[in-house]
DNA sequence: GTTGACTCCGTACTATGGTACGGAGCGTAG
DNA sequence: CTACGCTCCGTACCATAGTACGGAGTCAAC
């Protein structure tokens, strides 16, 4: 059979077997019930998508603590759309100052390719310099 | 006097005195000089700064070992100039990709927000749904 | 000239996020 | 029907990034 069985879904998802049962234990995926025949246990398609949103989210500075509160933001008629809604709102600032400061140094890592064209004249320049440069910060 | 010393520093930095020692241990801040006649070391300016970027860089998923690789990037005449353009060009594809990963939490997260307005009709609607739907990824 | 706050330095402990290991059970191919 | 690969589960170990602690020295104020 080709079922997603645990060493399938972790290939599928980019990760290894471990780290799977690792998120299981951390509470951030579900683990699938096992079979009453006694089995292997089947993975959802949709696991493999929470884990390589787990992993992306991880790259750009969540913890798991923080990705479990995401994953769990759901907009359900039932649930207390109020409180969704204020930590979504609060979730949102953190992601947009993520974005500024990755923006920043953007504009320091391209200022520092500028400054260094391959070959010929060239300021002298280091991220700090751009990024203070960048920032308007000076001595204070 | 006024002179940055250790706990001044860190006050300034917002970070702990054991954490400006840590991170001189590896080698991500410079230790300054103890003073010949026996005193306490005292920081320049610019080690607050640095530290304010080594926090930040942390925030958007930056390990220790990146942020030094991103600090010692700079363009100075006498070096090899191409081999800091590549990695600085690296560094600015990983810190693009981390922007998309941020902009599409962030489309999700207003998507939530807009599906949940206070009080009123609403689908249902999670995080992991509006990603799904954002990037356009299905059953495969 | 001693007290109190702080520095200095080494070592130990902590939390987070895995990774490795080992014994027992399951399942399929030959 | 058995050999091999995989699952299952617990426990142990690891790297990263700090945080805490303790004893000795320093500084500044009273």
């Amino acid at each position: 059979m080709n079922e997603l069985i645990i060493g399938k879904a972790a290939t599928a998802a980019g990760v290894g077997v471990e780290t799977i049962r690792f998120y299981e234990r951390k509470g951030l995926i579900e683990q699938p019930p096992k079979p009453l025949d006694a089995g292997f246990r089947v993975y959802p398609e949709e696991t493999v998508q929470r884990i390589r949103f787990i992993r992306q989210a991880q790259e750009i500075g969540f913890s798991l603590r923080e990705i479990d509160e995401l994953l769990s933001l759901r907009a359900d008629p039932a649930a207390d759309c109020a409180h969704v809604r204020e930590r979504a709102a609060a979730k949102l600032e953190e992601v947009e100052r993520k974005i500024e400061q990755l923006g920043r140094i953007r504009s320091a890592l391209n200022e520092l390719i500028a400054a260094c064209p391959g070959r010929g004249a060239l300021r002298e320049c280091s991220i700090m310099a751009s990024l203070i440069t960048a920032t308007g910060e000076s001595a204070r």
